[in-house]
DNA sequence: ACATAACCGAGACGGTACGTCAGGTCTTGAC
DNA sequence: GTCAAGACCTGACGTACCGTCTCGGTTATGT
């Protein structure tokens, strides 16, 4: 949850209208339509404010950026997307992870979604950050995932479990961000294989 | 190049003033450093001619976007630092291309210039395909190491080098554009021999 | 009155900032000081936002158009200086008015502004119906003249007061526009009582 | 003739390539054809360059403004239309006159070609005075014409031909121009006979 | 016959202004 | 205190034509 995520929270509230629930659920719901229909760049606030018949200045008093509405509205399918696999296996868990990261593809509005974030990200530094948070949520599992490995013998100890994290995600942000090759969930458990052979041995040189 | 780059190919001319070389350096430089001094979110097209005194209506004849334009004007300095290198040695090979990939970081103004590109490519369909060609290009260099590790029996045949070839560039891109590691050419080597202990011997399970 | 003209007028006010009295002031203001010091065809949607303070889209929100714009600029000094005299005597009353209307000469900017609008009257057919109703408004007060010296029995009762009314009106704008000879108001009593000359006997063959 | 007109008169020649008389009828050709599909007000010299397949430079050369090629494209047409009847009677040579100039109402593009005309005279002052020399042209004829009745004793000896002469060109223009009521070729005899009749008899008052 | 000179096509160029879009802020009155 | 409405300033967009300026190439002379 990044911002406004719950209308119940924050300041202790001394009177006053209470948050409409149900502009709140207009706005994330206008969003999330926009981005099926017509893409990530071609949502504006002012178009949320126009398809969800909220107004523009409550939408901009609860999400500071485009970015983060998108988030937000993201989040909830996203997180229950997020599977936290604990089999006793490395290859397993980061087989069903990898699986699950790549069945993104079955989701276009989701893609746009990603795409759309990080690109917000690089052009609106105020957004790099949540986005960067965001992503060591997802990050953590992985590592998790990996540790858990080392410390069963599974994995060498010399590994670098950041870069091993780095080269689970990098490729797939590479792929959906590039677009040079589809994203395949049925081809991850192969991949997976080959890159847990390099983990189990040393580095040669 | 990417378009108009170079102002004596093309069509054969039949008549017409010659397109004018000052104008088209004029506005790369211009480019150049606006990128440098304000970053690439902060670059319009405006803010181009201005700088460059070239007629903004020029700049669009030559250049449609400024994701083309920042493509351009680093294109020449991105291919000078390019290697090729090729050793008889996959590992060098590719450690001298890592080393030189990750040293991007030591040109601030180029960084920019990837997140940027990379941004645009996200929202602007138009120049996706830009950029996807100039990305093959440097796939090209790494898929060639590979390919010829394979031949000499230094890497598994049964490698997938596309796949290999994004485990070089993702997290190298991932870094870059999420910012949760910073790039560390030092590192380079360490790296790529522990994937290259995966290249070598077939996919376990 | 031809547009945006009135702030407290048209739709009934459910709530929004309402219209900056400032700002349409600023932008008559600009208009006015712009036509007199360059002209007509000097003036730009551009030139009267950077003069007045104004942003472009504002002025665009209210007027649609240069003329418009000006139309509305002039229309206030304008009405102010049409008299609608009823003395009782159809040549003392034309001679009032034309003398008045001839005036103008002694205005250049109305001049210049009242040359402008007839000029865009002819290259935008938007304009064309708006310069005509405010065309009507001043041929209505002649119409009104004649028609009174029918009933009084002081002209033919044969006239045809529409084209007696572009026999007023015609002259001056033909002069106006082509520049061939100056207005004169002090000669306006004379021509008038050439006209009423004819307009008393009925036509001849 | 306007400009550039007779392609053999002007200085001496001594050499060189002739003028292009093909290239003058296309230019004049697609000047009539784009201001009868398209009016007055979307005329561009691009687009007669298009239209022409003549060069922008080479209709430049001969015409220094679209009101000017636009004048020149009309006038063989025009002159060939401006009769300069001498019956011996003012009422039947005005009469003559005034139905032919109100015949324009039957060729649109005529009308298109006066109405930009004047307002190119409006907002660009270079070619307010070859509008102006081009409308002394016509008017010397209805001058003539009044002059003749003057001295034949048919018009007071008084009238001031000059205002007489706008008498008749000024309702002509005004409802060109305005369009609040049309030009009827067929009711110019009885306006000119109750003009007259004001001309016969001495100004009362 | 051949140099001279003016013409012509093509089209790039520096400009100016256009009219539009979206951003983000502010003001109002209703709830 | 929040909300819908909507006016406001700001900045940049991409386009259209303007009038000028090279170019390369084409014709008529006139010596």
């Amino acid at each position: 949850m990044v911002d406004g995520g719950d209308p119940a929270n924050s300041a202790p509230r001394t009177g006053g209208r209470v948050r409409s629930s149900a502009a709140r659920d207009e706005v994330l719901n206008a969003t999330m339509a926009l981005l099926e229909e017509q893409g990530y760049g071609k949502i504006t606030m002012e178009g949320v404010a126009a398809r969800s018949g909220v107004a523009k200045s409550t939408i901009y008093r609860w999400w500071k950026s485009k970015a983060l509405l998108v988030m937000e509205a993201q989040s909830e399918a996203v997180a229950r997307r997020m599977p936290e696999p604990d089999t006793g296996s490395v290859a397993e868990d980061l087989t069903i992870f990898a699986s699950e990261l790549n069945r993104v593809v079955e989701f276009p509005q989701r893609m746009e979604a990603l795409r759309g974030m990080m690109a917000d990200a690089q052009l609106y530094p105020d957004f790099a950050g949540a986005l960067r948070d965001w992503v060591q949520t997802r990050r953590a599992v992985v590592s998790a995932i990996l540790s858990r490995g080392v410390e069963r013998g599974e994995l060498d100890a010399d590994l670098d479990v950041e870069y091993a994290t780095d080269l689970i995600f990098g490729p797939f942000w590479y792929r959906l961000l590039v677009g040079h090759a589809p994203l395949r969930p049925d081809l991850a458990g192969a991949e997976i294989a080959r890159l847990l052979a390099g983990f189990r041995h040393p580095a040669a040189d």
